[in-house]
DNA sequence: AGAAATATGAGACTGGTTTCTCATTTATAA
DNA sequence: TTATAAATGAGAAACCAGTCTCATATTTCT
């Protein structure tokens, strides 16, 4: 069994109120606001826990550190910009993935990632 | 100016007779083959050096550890059995990848990787 | 062949992330 | 409210990929 606690629901909320995944360090920080002084091991064993009950999830992108958001977001995928590094997430999907394997293979899931620049980093606004 | 040896000529043959692309270990131990004793610093060096070059690609797979592969495959995706962690070249891609971004963000390149479970596996082999 | 540039192997070292330890605190159940 | 299980913070420790050092060896140029 797990424990309700002010930590916990910070990591929770700082994940939920963000929009893109998030890195340890970076829940850590959001979590701050509602919980000074959160340390980095409970954020470690705060995720490790939720991602064993399926509340959280795993985001590996190349070139990027591993980070994490709520599990309930349902399938999408992420684009980083080149220029201020942000992970967005994107929705929507494509087809025909499957064709892109011989028949003998089977596919159960898939990630795509998009690289270039966003829209802020576009409009030349920092770029 | 690099200079062709005995050790550099060993990475680019195990990146070549090999159809999936190798982490810098699995590089090694591929170059022993021609070359024993080469040593894992030997081999980031050359990599290093290729991948300036442009012989050599990066290629990052979540969930795996970074890996090589030689630049002059073309444009191809990754597949990942789940059972026997092997990489494969998958040739072909997807259209309408831009479709998933707002209008405002430009799409420079992509990752796709599938996950499954690959013929060997599949067939009961050893899975 | 001789000189200069580059590469090598071994192992120490670095930088960064993740885990562990342990004394203390907090949450839950009876 | 008491007992028990679980969580916490701080820093130490473990872990690991990748880099560096340095004495030596190899390659290339002339």
């Amino acid at each position: 069994m797990s424990y309700s606690t002010r930590q916990r629901e910070a990591i929770l909320n700082t994940l939920r109120r963000t929009d893109r995944p998030l890195t340890p360090q970076e829940i850590r920080e959001g979590a701050s606001r509602d919980c000074a002084g959160i340390g980095l091991a409970t954020v470690y064993r705060a995720l490790k826990s939720f991602m064993a009950q399926k509340d959280v999830l795993l985001v590996e992108i190349p070139g990027n550190p591993p980070c994490y958001e709520p599990a309930d977001r349902g399938h999408h995928h992420h684009f980083v910009c080149d220029r201020c590094r942000h992970v967005f997430d994107l929705h929507g999907c494509v087809q025909d993935l499957d064709t892109l394997v011989p028949r003998d293979f089977s596919v159960q899931r898939h990630d795509i990632t998009l690289y270039g620049v966003c829209a802020a980093c576009g409009t030349g606004a920092d770029g």
